[in-house]
DNA sequence: ATATATTATTAGACGCATCTAAGTTTTTAT
DNA sequence: ATAAAAACTTAGATGCGTCTAATAATATAT
């Protein structure tokens, strides 16, 4: 049953998580990414396809094998069902909560994130909105919209995050921004793509950059 | 600020632990211990000598620095944090913490511990009755009566374990006796230095061997 | 189409943590 | 006191994951 070194789990998360975005993940970006150079992830991505993990023929871009898919899922499960613990049983704030996941993400024991899992109520997303691979390591990947798709007139919820860096995170928790926030879209600035949004009684203007990392749903009940 | 290996951590460990029962640790015990070959832990300690983690002379037995005792004393209280933390929050039993705390006493986040110490009220045991070292990492090791010290008609509370393997543990849970426990000792047996308990209504044999690998108090107000 | 820049691979090195084989020191037994 | 056994160290090798320097392939620009 699988058991990798962490290094190969986080080349194998990463590799997955470029994948949704780009389908095309080379060995520069992947190794910019990784904060590593790129003959150390060649090498790297040699045993992968040696270990079955990942399509690799020289000078093409990489692929997760199935197998390699599965691995990675798993291992974003645990990562994302740690951050929710943290959050939901442990009070962190969303911001917290990504660097302790990181590490815990590796831990070998299936009873300890089952458990999780059980206390939790078996979620489907992370803190900031992410999917949670179910115990196959299987991703149901919705459609995101993000929020400067939207309309002016229109009443939204916000349900996910484009980024979740720390920084990000910082700023729309002084906005008081989080998952499940409603905002009602006054209007659209033609010229920066900034919007102007009625959030309970105050109004707020949120710049273009924002609002294309904010996803969002039609408000239930609007 | 310290952070060693996951490697040197678990070495500064279980010389720490080793330690307190025999006061010289040879290369050889430590070997043993850690399931690795001489050679091995002999470099190893040439290593953690170079970083003034231990003192160590060829030939002579291994002894640990103030600084080596201050890390070892941190991460055993990162351990028995966690041990007490998926016993009381998690829910899990005594017999199944350990080998999930021996992954997690090696994350580095203060702020995770922090957290885990103030759920569960600033702890100063662990599930086995073990001492939870302080934040400086510093363990207040209290004087432990094996229950066999005791005599008969005398009512003593179960305070701590010699071993915590999980068979000793499973055993325990069989015969109802945990951390609090109290037994009245109707007889010891000279022969073979077993004694006859009661425990509430039912009456209990344990064996020598046994009645060795539990610390008890005489029950207050006896 | 050719030159240039970018991306990728190979070759060779290094530190960490481990091993085996060989030799040395210390302890134990006779 | 001597021999044998046990404990310990040194030397040299291996696998992992990383690096730099040199080389090769591919992509981009002129
Ligand atoms: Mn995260
Ligand atoms: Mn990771
Ligand atoms: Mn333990
Ligand atoms: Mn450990």
């Amino acid at each position: 049953m699988s058991l990798h070194s962490h290094t190969k789990e986080n080349y194998l998360k990463t590799l997955y998580l470029m994948s949704i975005d780009k389908d095309n993940v080379s060995i520069n970006e992947l190794a910019q990414k990784l904060g590593l150079k790129m003959p150390t992830v060649t090498s790297m991505m040699q045993k992968l396809a040696a270990d079955r993990l990942v399509k690799y023929e020289k000078y093409k871009p990489i692929h997760l094998t199935e197998k390699g898919k599965k691995e990675a899922g798993l291992i974003i499960r645990k990562h994302r069902l740690t951050e929710m613990f943290l959050v939901e049983v442990m009070k962190f704030g969303w911001e917290e909560v990504h660097d302790i996941a990181e590490q815990i993400e590796h831990i070998n024991s299936p009873v300890f994130f089952k458990k999780m899992d059980e206390m939790l109520g078996f979620p489907e997303h992370d803190p900031h909105g992410s999917p949670i691979p179910d115990r196959t390591g299987n991703i149901k990947q919705a459609v995101r919209h993000p929020l400067c798709d939207f309309n002016s007139g229109e009443s939204v919820v916000i349900t996910g995050l484009a980024r979740s860096e720390d920084d990000f995170l910082k700023f729309l928790n002084r906005k008081n921004i989080g998952l499940g926030t409603i905002l009602n879209i006054i209007e659209k600035e033609e010229y920066d793509g900034s919007m102007r949004l009625k959030h309970g009684k105050r109004e707020l203007l949120l710049s273009r950059p924002v609002c294309e990392e904010l996803f969002a749903e039609i408000a239930a009940g609007t």
